[in-house]
DNA sequence: TGATTTTGACCCCCA
DNA sequence: GTGGGGGTCAAAATC
């Protein structure tokens, strides 16, 4: 008995948590460009339908893009608007640091910080969606907890530094949405993970970051800057930097156009599931997709398979294109967040495919190369690449996988973390003078990797992208310099590891599989 | 006005 | 046979 019998879904908070589902999305069209051609019946539509667009090609990028940028006068409690907001037009901001922590899906949204530390909430803001600068606060976060924290968040002044990093910050504000969630889950999803908040010399534990923010290929810093200024009082409206907003509702990109025939809530999920047909008059394809709060998809099913070609020059590859100003998320908005492991009860999802992930993650382009010739293209379309290895399938799934941690190293040791890393690739991006730098972590067995970045226009501003849960404790403490700046840098990682340990034993085997498929790169690369 | 989303209701499968 | 749950329909709403 469905529909009307059904009593309304309890409220997320309240929903069982479910067991993580590893798995990945393949959309059954093998066409990687089409599944950058933006479709998706998405579109004009009245109702509000999809927030954002979803990774994949795919909006909110898999995430649901909102658009809801800080209404004047309203009383902005999300913690990301708040630095979307700050970040915008504020100079204060603009060196804000963020740190996440390390790979390990998060079966749990909730953070529990130390006694007197800010207590990051499962809430998730609810599909915030910035211009830009755009700011990128990891589903998981409680902005509303933030605030009300009392003694959390105040920036010192001087120190508020944020990370400007244009593609990172699209991809992270992808899910967030403007209305913060309070979700208390147990469900390990990929979509989440734990991310330490690095805000100048303030060191935030880890709070569940969405795969948005995995995208190293985002990283890159674009005018970051240190600014000595009050600290903003974000709780003040009108010393909240104005921002503007845009909506992005759309369902995932995948070259096809697809019109939504339905929406429930599945039990045993704590998302809602959205059919999608194919609207191809002859086409039985569908999918299924299940999105977080935070616009995120979850998972993808495709059913079917498609009996015709992709649509070419459909409207939202039209207007996606034509966008001004916005056009940047939106474009953003299609760009799968994080990893899209695979399903390990999946055969579909060929390494190659994966390292298409990789290749989102840079680190892809240094080891194999295997995007030479792709430079010029869009980056969103090469990360679609990744997670789109349509295979004309009957099924295939998908989901998010936090993984990336990043930070700003202005105030922490660049490259000293307290762990002993390896120089095995480096690369030169375009626009940025200086190369990107990859390292491995050196203790056997462990397959965590970083990714060190430097902002083109200032070498010392840093973002570092770590990868991976280190399986082993940190090598005995090495002489350094930066005493203070490894002492925030190893009360974070202390804090980083009691929260990876404590989802260790969530852990996927999605995750496992992509550590298995980052050996298989590396061995692939050596 | 048409396309698309929303959402309650209905249908069907399965334990 | 019954009820739960997933999938689909279709009217209403929206853009």
């Amino acid at each position: 008995m469905a529909g009307n019998d059904q009593p309304p879904p309890p409220p997320f908070h309240a929903r069982p948590t479910a067991p993580a589902r590893p798995s990945l999305a393949l959309p059954p069209h093998p066409s990687v460009d089409s599944l950058f051609a933006s479709s998706s019946g998405g579109g004009g539509g009245g109702g509000g339908g999809w927030l954002g667009g979803m990774g994949l090609g795919l909006s909110p990028g898999p995430m649901t893009m909102v658009s809801h940028l800080f209404p004047d006068g309203e009383d902005c409690k999300s913690f990301s608007q708040l630095l979307s907001g700050a970040t915008a037009a504020s100079p204060t901001a603009q060196y804000l640091g963020f740190s996440f922590p390390s790979a390990s899906s998060a079966p749990e949204r909730t953070a529990v910080l130390p006694p007197g530390e800010l207590r990051f909430k499962q809430s998730r803001p609810d599909g915030l969606v910035v211009t830009q600068p755009l700011f990128a606060i990891p589903p998981g976060l409680s902005p509303a907890a933030l605030l009300d924290s009392p003694g959390t968040f105040h920036p010192v002044p001087g120190h508020l530094g944020m990370s400007y990093q244009h593609g990172f910050l699209r991809m992270g504000t992808q899910g967030l949405q403007s209305q913060p969630h309070h979700v208390q889950s147990g469900y390990a999803s990929a979509s989440s993970s734990t991310a330490a908040l690095s805000l100048g010399r303030m060191q935030f534990p880890p709070f569940a970051v969405s795969t948005s923010m995995m995208n190293q290929q985002n990283l890159s810093l674009e005018g970051p800057k240190i600014i000595e200024s009050e600290p903003i009082d974000f709780s003040r409206p009108d010393q909240r930097p104005p921002v503007s907003s845009f909506a992005v509702d759309k369902p995932a990109d995948d070259g096809y156009n697809w019109r939504k025939y339905g929406q429930k809530q599945v039990k045993g999920s704590e998302f809602p599931r959205s059919y999608y047909k194919c609207t191809h008059p002859t086409c039985p394809v569908k999918k299924k997709v299940e999105r977080s709060l935070d616009g995120q998809i979850t998972e993808i099913i495709y059913k079917g398979q498609h009996n015709h070609q992709p649509p070419k020059g459909n409207k939202r590859a039209k207007d996606s294109g034509a966008a001004n100003g916005s056009s940047d998320v939106e474009e953003s908005s299609q760009i799968p967040l994080g990893l899209m492991p695979q399903d390990p009860d999946s055969s579909q999802v060929t390494p190659a495919q994966f390292s298409g992930t990789s290749d989102s993650e840079e680190v892809g382009d240094a080891d194999t190369g295997a995007d030479e010739g792709d430079e010029d293209e869009p980056e969103p379309k090469r990360r679609s690449m990744e997670v789109m290895a349509p295979d004309a399938g009957s099924v295939h799934r998908t989901i998010t996988e936090p993984k990336i941690i990043v930070q700003t190293t202005s105030e922490v040791d660049l490259l000293d973390d307290g762990y002993r890393w390896r120089k095995y690739g480096q690369k030169v991006v375009k626009g940025n003078p200086y190369p990107r730098s990859y390292y491995k972590c050196t203790t056997t067995g462990c397959n965590v990797r970083k990714h060190v970045e430097r902002a083109s226009s200032d070498p010392k501003a840093v973002i570092t992208t770590y990868e991976g849960k280190h399986n082993h404790d940190v090598p005995a403490a090495k002489p350094s310099s930066h005493s203070v700046a490894n002492s925030y840098a190893s009360q974070s990682r202390q804090q980083q590891n009691a929260e990876l340990e404590k989802h260790a034993m969530f852990r996927t085997s999605a995750q496992q599989q992509l550590t298995s498929r980052l050996s298989l790169k590396e061995e692939q690369l050596t």
